[in-house]
DNA sequence: ATAAATATAGCACGATCGTTCGATTTATCA
DNA sequence: TGATAAATCGAACGATCGTGCTATATTTAT
């Protein structure tokens, strides 16, 4: 790999590792440039502007959250047992690398007010996880783990919601009981639609 | 009243509507003066200090929210038809007064890594929000439209998740599916409980 | 090795922010 | 009415922000 590209992929870990750690917004060029140990005028160059950036951190988180949930999840088999990883994988996403939010929970949080290309690119990259979720679960229809009369997309969302209901619980009460009431609510999940 | 305390009133309800329309924090001083209509320095003298205008934010969102939902409901009898308004009036304050997010939600979120006064509060509102569903459910228990068996605090955490994730799905997607999905997904969660 | 291209730094600008301070208007009450 | 208190304002401060410009390293290609 170039210079130039390692250097950008460093600058990106950066930021990517500040938005967990900080929210999406409080990553500001001054900010991220002091972290990666650059001027702000050098680390601004990379980019051209603060739009830009926030959409390549966007396109790099996808790309991260993406090899880490569900790349991560092939070494399962086809149906429940993937899912089942792909659903511990996301948990643990919450700790791994210093721990941090969901990183597209918070961008479309703080960008739910503010239309435009950052915006679009939030929502672009929701929808595209929503819809691996949903085909993880379309799998498990498939290999006779889940009833075929089930519709995807509701139990697609029903399993979304649980996670990122986890992670606002995390974030409100004891650690030990956001975990547990999780852990229960998913296990009743599978049952629910297990064959 | 008196007139400070109607002046105080506005500025508040001014800073909800900015809050549900441009997040919590893009809400400054400055932003928030200007549109009351007053001098920066007049409205700081309200509180002395960011922080202690955001902790009275949020103290009147909290009022505002559970007067709204909560309040609202106890026209409905106990049980299972307060729990369905509650759920109601909870979507509608999405699109009431001009629409907006969430303000915990939002708060929450943006907040999640500033550890502070700010954040305790938020913590203690959620809490308290997602005790008073518990509540709502227990009630149901107690009707008996709800079986005996169920563990309201695992029922609470899945309300609260399809709830909040119906609000993630309505910025994520076209509005009418969102809803649609959400509804779908509600009238199972009652159906599941139901005796 | 030298020329061209790229990456980075330093500096300055206008904007916005939270906060302070002193002056001034407005409300309260003896 | 006149004195006291409270609310509001205008101006200024230091910080931080995004961005542009010019100069200097550093890398790449000939």
């Amino acid at each position: 790999m170039s210079t130039s590209a390692e250097r950008k992929l460093t600058i990106l870990d950066t930021a990517l590792a500040l938005v967990r750690n900080t929210g999406f917004e409080s990553v500001s060029i001054a900010s991220l440039a002091n972290e990666v140990g650059m001027s702000k005028s050098g680390l601004f160059a990379h980019f051209n502007s603060k739009e830009k950036m926030h959409l390549m951190i966007l396109d790099h988180a996808a790309e991260k959250f993406g090899a880490d949930i569900f790349g991560r999840s092939l070494k399962a088999k086809r149906g429940l047992p993937r899912l089942k990883l792909i659903v511990k994988n996301w948990v643990n996403w919450y700790k791994t690398d210093g721990g941090g939010t969901c990183p597209f929970l918070a961008a479309a949080v703080e960008y739910d007010s503010k239309p435009g290309a950052v915006k679009s690119r939030i929502q672009l990259h929701t929808n595209k996880l929503i819809s691996s979720l949903n085909y993880s679960i379309d799998l498990c229809v498939e290999e006779d783990h889940f009833r075929k009369s089930i519709e995807t997309k509701k139990v697609t969302f029903e399993l979304y919601s649980i996670i990122i209901g986890h992670l606002v619980y995390l974030r409100t009460m004891e650690v030990k009981s956001a975990n547990k009431i999780f852990q229960s609510s998913f296990n009743e999940f599978i049952e629910r639609y297990q064959i």
